[in-house]
DNA sequence: CGGCATCCAATAGGATACTG
DNA sequence: CAGTATCCTATTGGATGCCG
């Protein structure tokens, strides 16, 4: 992603609420894609999880959109990956303190996605 | 999108953000895509503009995208569109009253968006 | 002026098989 | 168990030109 892309094509003010350098957009690409938000989603529900468990509960997931979707969120510093040395090895996912704060956000998103969805009956 | 698009892979329970049938991956693909961000924005900031207006205000944008986009953004009942009979004519577009509930929301998700960025340093 | 139609390029996502 | 590697398909976005 290039520094271009960051940038709101318009040049927003403070009644904006993409602001300048639109961290609003990189928001919504961190938890957009297909895969991000039933992932984070299994993470809140059931907390700690391994991987093979995560792949169970996300119906229809592939391993090749798991592993790159869990290393993206590990990036972006919404999950901790815990790997413990046993044999065989185990790995657990968790959310980070960050999502703490996106969770009540997203609620109200879904509010609001709910009234939209009515309106346009 | 077909029903199965919409619904959470994840059965949510009332702890999730996603809730059972997901309207917050319904908002998020509704503001989601390129363009869709920029074209709020701008409406946003400048209230009711006409075509090519919008067209010269969000650098980059083509004649496809933008009118894919509004239609979209119409049929979505974020934006309304009004035509004046005139010559030439005249089309204008602005924000309905489901956006003044969304923009405060953006707002708080730009927030975490900082503070997502400034934590990955 | 405000678009739409057509065609093309880029990126996202999926299937399958294999490995430390 | 927890992933990679490779290849393939689908969706998204862009370029160009035309039209009422």
């Amino acid at each position: 992603m290039t520094d271009k892309d960051v940038r709101c094509a318009v040049p927003c003010k403070n009644k904006c609420p993409c602001m300048d350098r639109c961290p609003l957009g990189s928001a919504l690409r961190i938890i957009g894609g297909k895969w991000k938000l039933p992932i984070l989603c299994a993470l809140h529900q059931d907390g700690t999880t391994r991987y093979n468990e995560l792949k169970r509960k996300i119906f229809g997931i592939t391993n090749t959109m798991l592993a790159s979707s869990l290393k993206e969120l590990e990036e972006d510093g919404l999950i901790v990956r815990r790997q413990y040395m046993e044999m065989p090895v185990r790995v657990e996912y968790a959310l980070t303190g960050v999502c703490d704060d996106l969770m009540p956000i997203l609620k109200e998103l879904a509010q609001w996605g709910v009234r939209v969805h009515k309106e346009e009956i």
